[in-house]
DNA sequence: TGATCAGTTCGGTTTGTTCCGAACCAACTA
DNA sequence: TAGTTGGTTCGGAACAAACCGAACTGATCA
């Protein structure tokens, strides 16, 4: 049995292909990952991820654990099974949204101590080259609330939905 | 000659480190460009590089034409003299800001395609799970503008300042 | 109790990355 | 033209990441 359409397919490497590159994922993890968000709510159970990527089992399992720790995966039970069922938990972009603001904050908080440094140190260069001093410091905190803000409105708007 | 301060290595390490992780630099460009952020408009030589780094030369030729790749180092180069002087381009919070603003496009364009599949796909899933069609939709395409503004006011404000 | 099922853990191989030294090139200098 | 200076290119060594098979665990079932 096919568990994969042609089309859905080349969907899968696209979505595993950036992922890989983007958000560094390893390859198998990030092609797994594109068959989640690509997929039902029902998800896949770990044999069908091996029969789909063509991977071991314990490549399988080391992507699923790696996926389920980055909160990107999640899986549920049937009663009476044992199987699980894995599945995107939340929506791919507010797991790519949400890594992304962390990279951002983190880019500021490192911005205000290089601009710290170089106040002291390279004058003339915080002066010439951008490193604007307080103002450029104030303008910064606005945009990171302004980030900040972009987020919370995703996940507002989700849960009101 | 010592061209560098104690405090100045920690930061360096520090920033070297971070960009290593973050935005995935090979460790030497990294360095490198910590370097360059906490340096002075003047910049290092190719020389001084290899003595501050300790690294061969090969390897920071490599690293040099990686970061300008980027456009996160240029170089300049005194009448007369045949030695390039190196440097950060632009202010470091843009680069890192315009690579993570290059992303979260991609993220969105990426999203619009697995929405589209998964509205034709997985119906319940596109209902359900926040893939909430057109209305979503509409507030990406707000958000994405909101994030685009960002970018355009730090660099108007660098510009006017 | 033994067998099976669902998944994990552990070494080892393969693959890819990062860095190095040595040879090289191109421009200037004596 | 030969030598020096400033930097690039290439092949390989050292190391790390990704994946695999085989042995294992822990739960269920006969």
């Amino acid at each position: 049995m096919d568990l994969c359409s042609k089309h859905k397919k080349n969907l899968i490497e696209e979505a595993g292909l950036y992922f890989e590159k983007r958000h560094n994922l390893p390859p198998l993890s990030a092609r797994v990952y594109g068959i989640m968000v690509l997929s039902s709510l029902e998800g896949y159970t770990f044999e069908e991820l091996m029969e789909i990527t063509q991977a071991s089992k314990s490549s399988v399992s080391t992507s699923l654990n790696l996926l389920q720790q980055l909160k990107f995966v999640e899986y549920y039970t049937k009663p009476g099974e044992r199987k699980r069922y894995f599945r995107s938990s939340g929506s791919f972009i507010q797991n790519m949204l949400k890594e992304q603001y962390g990279t951002i904050k983190a880019d500021l908080e490192l911005t205000e101590k290089i601009n710290d440094f170089n106040k002291k140190n390279n004058p003339e260069n915080y002066r010439k080259k951008g490193y604007l001093g307080s103002i450029f410091h104030v303008f910064l905190e606005q945009e990171k609330k302004n980030i900040e803000q972009t987020l919370e409105r995703i996940k507002d708007f989700k849960e009101q939905n």
